[in-house]
DNA sequence: TTGAAAGCGCTAACAT
DNA sequence: ATGTTAGCGCTTTCAA
């Protein structure tokens, strides 16, 4: 079945389509009886605009395209869910899709955006932030808002408190008293990762502890390599005078791995280890312990980076902005005091000096 | 800055603008001169295509809607995942949209959805599956495969076998031995829920145990609500006669909920209660203890639901088409043997007689 | 081999 | 208050 036109309705109700689109349209100098009776009729005819039209003329398509990461990651997905919600509040649909790993197919799918003229478009694929393609693609051509860096290109960005993330969650640690504290990051090439790590570095130095590379190891997200990381951990400690008593992971997923291990190894969290996260994901209130972590406001983030990139468009700013939005840490149980430690006092420290000029 | 378009290419190159349409398109006769100069052109001027002037001429615009449930939630990603990349396989973009919990925006987004003349949709929001009014709206309008049942409407169907699923996680329970086996199920007015419940039913029917429901209890499929749905259960049955030694949970992040309240009551699993679950979520593998569940192939189910789109989008199939996927059952330590019971041996059932006419 | 004409469904400025 | 004209960027048919 073929959709009905403003011609069709014009045809029925005997009058000129442009009569027809102004009716619709609300606008114009039309009879209050013309009026009722066209819109009688296009009610009759069951019309639905077509957007392709209109947005042939009007040059723009209340569309916004959204670059992703894989969102089955469940913090991604939190992002786009926000990000959704906001565009339909505001009459936008989204046009969405992940890319790989590799980001290898990045340029054909931004392609595919720019082809469909979206109005603007939001990035959310840290694996992207190396890749040279995108910022040349975007150059000039759209309103860009991205969750990361974009080499070669002074785009817009919103995101969290990277730092302040790794700070807050090594800071609570010291604070229950630990001095041997390991951590398992996110892939060495990621700036949320650097981020993070300079955090957890930057919390040891505020409490005169040095940094040690041995107790860092590197994961995937995912929780299997959070799983492979605390293992490789306690076996190489296990033979080193490197020990530990707490972990910060950098993501929640991870830290799951994490409990995983340690309860088959017989360890037990938080007497023998306790274990920081990040993200504060739904299931984080309920894993075997409940996990500390600091939460990352996901959802509100992907709603923040819609409104912006709108606001971009229809104010036409082009002086690339930056939102920044607060972290803070959720305490349960899988943090804990470390055995006959008594109550630490840590020199205190000014959020300022503790921020880095270039987030991200 | 604008986009260029076919004019200003033959601008550029001296040419009429429809020579151009026809080089880029790589049809028609162009001697190979004016083709190679003309694609010259276009590329140094970073052509475009503009995919809104050709859907209007053409018809389709290569682009399907995905009219989801909030897909924060992991299966529901998975599926969305799976849809996006069998998209984009066949160069075909997603327009998406979650809708609330009450469905009450639907007809908003699906009118937006036809609005930009969408080739077709894909439905994967079961909490639609009583709403009349998505039905009249699709009502031969618009090619439409659904993950569930839509009133008022012969549409396609993708899914698995939710009666299978229920029967398989109940059946491995009762091998195990166990006799009092308790389930918490999802929103009772949801076919799969029902699906899954009767599953369990003509399980325990088969071992000839009676169905007790003073051992179902309903959650919403979050954590929090398998957390209070186990707890519920446990009160209820401490005053009752009504034991049980083992819980089937529709859903793995239920599930999570319940080793999490049963962990705080002190009770061990699988040793005083086997937990199973379904989906098969990333992290069911280390939850504590790794939990035994069935397996639902979400991200394939995605994938199938747009290849049988795109299928009756290009061969205009009317007859209402059904694919189900099949499910399987992943043993992990979260089901164990019942205490001094000897091996048990079930009648056995064949899958025809288990399985109901209309699914789903 | 190339170009001109028409039209997809709509909007907007202008004329009646 | 209504209709006319023009054009958004493209494809397709037909004429040169």
């Amino acid at each position: 079945m073929s959709h009905v036109s403003l011609k069709d309705i014009a045809a029925q109700a005997g009058v000129s389509f442009q009569t027809v689109s102004k009716v619709l349209k609300g606008k114009g100098n039309v009879s209050p009886e013309t009026r009722a009776w066209i819109l009688q009729v296009a009610d009759e005819l069951g019309y639905v605009p077509n957007a392709l039209a209109r947005g042939l003329v009007s040059q723009h398509t209340s569309t916004i395209g959204i670059v992703a990461s894989d969102f089955s990651d469940y913090v991604l997905a939190q992002f786009v869910v926000g990000a959704e919600q906001e565009a339909r509040r505001q009459d936008q649909c989204i046009i969405i899709g992940n890319i790989d790993l590799a980001g290898s197919d990045s340029e054909r799918y931004i392609r595919l955006l720019i082809e469909r003229r979206v109005d603007g478009i939001v990035l959310a694929a840290p694996q992207l932030e190396q890749n040279q393609q995108v910022g040349k693609m975007l150059h000039d051509q759209l309103p860009v808002v991205s969750l990361h860096h974009v080499p070669g290109l002074q785009v817009s960005r919103v995101g969290q408190d990277q730092l302040q993330t790794g700070y807050m969650a090594t800071r609570h640690i010291l604070e229950l008293g630990h001095r041997q504290i390991a951590t398992i990051i996110g892939p060495r090439d990621r700036r949320v990762t650097q981020l993070r790590l300079r955090g957890y570095q930057q919390a040891l130095e505020s409490a005169g502890i040095a940094y040690d590379p041995e107790l860092v190891e590197e994961g995937t997200w995912q929780v299997e390599s959070g799983y492979e990381a605390i293992l490789r951990l306690l076996d190489r400690t296990a033979t080193s005078n490197a020990h530990f008593t707490a972990v910060f992971v950098q993501n929640d997923t991870m830290a799951i791995g994490v409990l995983s291990a340690l309860q088959q190894r017989g360890c037990r969290v938080p007497e023998d280890y306790s274990i920081v996260g990040c993200d504060d994901i739904a299931i984080a209130a309920h894993t075997i312990p409940p996990l500390t972590t600091v939460h990352i406001p996901m959802y509100e983030t992907g709603g923040t980076a819609v409104r912006l990139l709108l606001d971009i468009i229809t104010q036409r700013i082009v002086e690339p902005q930056r939102i920044i939005l607060p972290v803070h840490l959720v305490e349960r149980a899988s943090s804990g005091r470390l055995d006959n430690s008594s109550t630490i006092v840590l020199p205190s420290m000014k959020k300022e000096t503790i921020c880095g000029k270039d987030q991200n």
